[in-house]
DNA sequence: ACCTTTTTATTGCATTTGCAATTATATTAT
DNA sequence: ATAATATAATTGCAAATGCAATAAAAAGGT
């Protein structure tokens, strides 16, 4: 069942090559659009959180997160009980643009899931969330 | 179902994490392992061939492959009826090694399985085997 | 309260990555 | 046969990446 293992990988690097080509032109490619949209989403985390729960390395993702400030999509803000964290924030600019991301996000998947039944499909999530790395 | 997408990405980039520390001794980090593993069980594909096997850009597998030949692990053959192609073969380094490259992938696949039933496990393999990207 | 360990943010630095362009060969169309 | 198009390998170059180290704060243990 190794196989498995293979197939996920070729898919997300197909997906990343996708993503990178759409997203080219706003320059939110290289996953820069999935900070975006988990900071529209779920907004106050800090800066590992937010590593964390896109699962990219920290130091990619705090330059990342910088030059997305730097660009005007995030703020960060310290925490008046923490002084070790920075709290991340979408500004209006990121929610304007978050449902473009989504909805290619939609997009892609319902490209992706094209071929299965409704059931299937939620077979496949189900299963996918009892996968442990 | 967008959160597939979502998942499938995430588990791609927990599981390159993990080989990343766990071939870094060997030098083999950054997916080196996953050409030689194909160089391996399907020798004598051709430089774009391999790289669309393994679905990574075609200058970065180039460049990979090159640094393969450097160190031992991978030859590179002209082939005869087609000046425009070269094939890549591993050599018996590379057969050596792929063991222990082989039986990495295998572990990681039986812990990443390892809460489905056998069952499940190919109704997962089949299911994603449907995907289209 | 104090010492130890852990966690978070941050920077330096070398390596890796991939887009865009180039060259050469092969394939297809006319 | 020739021209146009497509494919493969290759290189330059700028940007992205991530490991290792540092500093500061927080958490945990005694």
């Amino acid at each position: 069942m190794f196989t498995i293992i293979r197939r996920i990988g070729a898919i997300t690097r197909l997906i990343e090559i996708d993503s990178n080509q759409h997203f080219k032109p706003l320059k939110l490619n290289n996953d820069l659009f999935i900070y975006i949209i988990r900071a529209v989403e779920q907004p106050g985390m800090f800066l590992a959180q937010l590593a964390d729960a896109v699962q990219i390395d920290r130091t990619t993702s705090f330059r990342t997160v910088k030059g997305l400030v730097n660009r005007g999509y995030l703020t960060l803000k310290n925490d008046p009980d923490n002084l070790k964290i920075k709290r991340v924030y979408p500004t209006e600019k990121a929610q304007q643009i978050y449902p473009e991301l989504h909805a290619y996000e939609v997009e892609k998947s319902q490209h992706l899931l094209a071929k299965l039944s409704k059931t299937e499909q939620a077979t496949l999530a189900q299963l996918l969330d009892k996968l442990q790395v």
